[in-house]
DNA sequence: CGTTGGCACTCAAAAGGAACGAGTGCTAAA
DNA sequence: TTTAGCACTCGTTCCTTTTGAGTGCCAACG
């Protein structure tokens, strides 16, 4: 059944009201809210209605109105104004992504706690990439027991390792191996590095001691781990909220979020925009069951796409979050999809990366 | 004035039968668990007189005895039996600290989660290098318009930047900057790095386009943010506890905890071996001082020194946890220092890093 | 003199109960 | 269809009472 004019901006003036106080809302203030004509006893039939229909509820009999889950499905896909982002807002964001040459992890966790400081709620941040590649390959002689490993990966992540061997080689042996690797470990996914790759590698190279096991252990090391990452911060934030009074509730959200393995399954897909909204008993995740989570993706170049979302009661200004996680993502695409950020580089342009 | 050995019995029996229960405890329990033959009546006098001399409080009249930060002072200083760690204590510890190759911030985040979970409290660690170096110095060219920079530090940590410029450069300025970086910039700490060496350097490198200094930029900020950091986890172990049930004050600790900042501000020194207590009041920061703090410093070879302690409510198992600290801090110094860990390792010696 | 049993006392916490009031559902009239 | 009126519900608040763990003190005892 449809639901009439009226009863839509009941039940918004009702998701509104309950969103700023956390209390249960009359057919009174109802009336005020909406600034609606009628009286409070017609307010209330209309309440009975949109309890009927599973929009609300009421926590006992004789108390007002809450939002079910259902009611918040409908109030964020039809009834939410777009909220426009301040000024000093959009300010504040851009302030932080101008002139940033960090790496991406630490760009990321930046943006979690900026996340977290707009919306007073904690914020997640999961990047991944479908599959990663060495683009390039050097390994830096030290001494006869010593070298460093370099990769360029795809994405433009640079990671290196520092290996001393209780056995000594020749410069000349790592170079041989150095561009070995180079031919033959570039361009390929971790799932291609068999055991015949690094044995042919190995009798190309004439490599007795074990060298090429060593490198290779740490390329597949690398490409498997930088498949993705995970990132929480603000976790503190829940215990202002009166929904997490109690301190068990609040401990064991908190100890969920903070093993990063759990959010790697929080779904992608967008409900609007880049933004998608999961409602209480939406989550997989029984520990999120009566919270609520919004995510807005991002979009890393080659390959790579992440997620930057918040954590919070199911009584959540979702227009105001959703506003602000949007411009947040936006925000990292533009910076990480190889262009200037929002207001420009200085002379330089420099993409770094030191992880 | 000195306690007599039954006082001395008696306020041992307290504060720890209050470790494990935190209720303030009466005659009759102290009795129990001192196991003393004489009469409830005879421990109210005795009791009496330890709260006169400061030792005990009441939390109202007609309580029982809790301990006072002197309380806990004197039970930690006199009192205190050495615990001594299980086999399956050591043997957890030991196992993590196995085969490690990892880089040192991830060793430490991972020693902090072995802290927090041997001892359910939130753990911090701190690493600090008195003075940074670079001990080698290379260019890696990528193609005219991008090169790498390695750095090999002092301590063996490595770290990198991948650098894109918007105008392009030859192998061959690369090849020379790389030369003279490795003789000018080695060896020496941040402060040294002048406006005169980054410009008699760019002279002598013939670089009209601003490498130089776009180099020796990330070179001053490599040795600035490699001199120390802090981390903390585990905090949410706080709200399990009963003396932060008010989500409020758990609030409070946790954010100064979130500060990484403020951790950096925690004495040195150490009160017995290589471990350090401040028992409530002693805490120098106000959001903690009613909690208590230990700490346990390691040695990271090469002018490294590093704290690993936890944080937890005054009522706090000392004796447990110092020894727990004290053994971790061990296992870190001894495998930071460059030689093999516990277990030893395998054929291959690899003290990796890849920052 | 230190120790002990006894006893009156204290006080936080738990249990009970009355009054309140915000909010409802229902009915009957406009 | 809307509205005023009214009885009813039920969580919240506030007060009182009861309970019980624990104390301090005293007088008696070895």
């Amino acid at each position: 059944m449809e639901l009439s004019q009226r009863q839509k901006r009941i039940l918004r003036a009702v998701v509104e009201e309950y969103i700023d106080s956390a209390e249960p809302v009359g057919s009174r203030t109802v009336r005020e809210r909406a600034g609606l004509e009628c009286s409070p006893a017609t307010i209330r039939n209309e309440l009975a209605e949109l309890d009927r229909e599973g929009y609300l509820e009421q926590p006992h009999t004789s108390a007002g109105r809450i939002p079910t889950a259902r009611g918040y499905r409908l109030y964020v896909n039809e009834l939410m104004r777009e909220r426009e982002l301040s000024h000093e807002e959009t300010e504040a964001i851009n302030s932080k992504l101008q002139g940033r040459m960090e790496q991406l992890d630490r760009l990321l966790e930046d943006m979690g706690h900026m996340a977290t400081e707009l919306t007073s709620y904690p914020a997640l941040t999961i990047s991944a990439a479908a599959a990663v590649t060495v683009k390039r390959f050097d390994l830096i002689y030290l001494d006869q027991n010593s070298f460093i490993i370099v990769l360029l990966l795809s994405g433009d992540t640079v990671k290196n390792k520092l290996v001393h061997l209780p056995f000594s080689f020749s410069q000349n042996t790592l170079q041989r191996l150095s561009a070995l690797f180079n031919s033959s470990f570039t361009g390929i996914d971790e799932k291609m590095i068999t055991a015949e790759l690094i044995n042919s590698t190995e009798r190309a190279a004439g490599d007795t001691m074990g060298l090429t096991s060593v490198i290779a252990g740490f390329v597949i090391e690398t490409l498997t781990s930088a498949r993705g990452g995970a990132n929480v911060s603000g976790e503190a934030n829940l215990l202002k909220l009166p929904e997490f009074k109690d301190p068990d509730k609040a401990h064991r959200l908190i100890n969920y979020l903070s093993d990063a393995s759990n959010l790697a399954s929080l779904p992608g897909g967008a409900d609007f925009g880049d933004v998608k909204v999961l409602i209480g008993p939406e989550n997989a995740a029984l520990e999120l069951r009566d919270s609520s989570v919004v995510l807005a993706s991002y979009n890393a170049g080659d390959n790579m796409r992440g997620i930057i979302g918040v954590v919070g009661p199911t009584r959540m200004d979702y227009s105001a979050v959703a506003a602000k996680l949007s411009y947040i993502a936006g925000g990292l695409s533009r910076l990480l999809a190889g262009g200037a950020p929002p207001g420009g580089f200085g002379k330089l342009m420099i993409k770094g990366d030191d992880k």
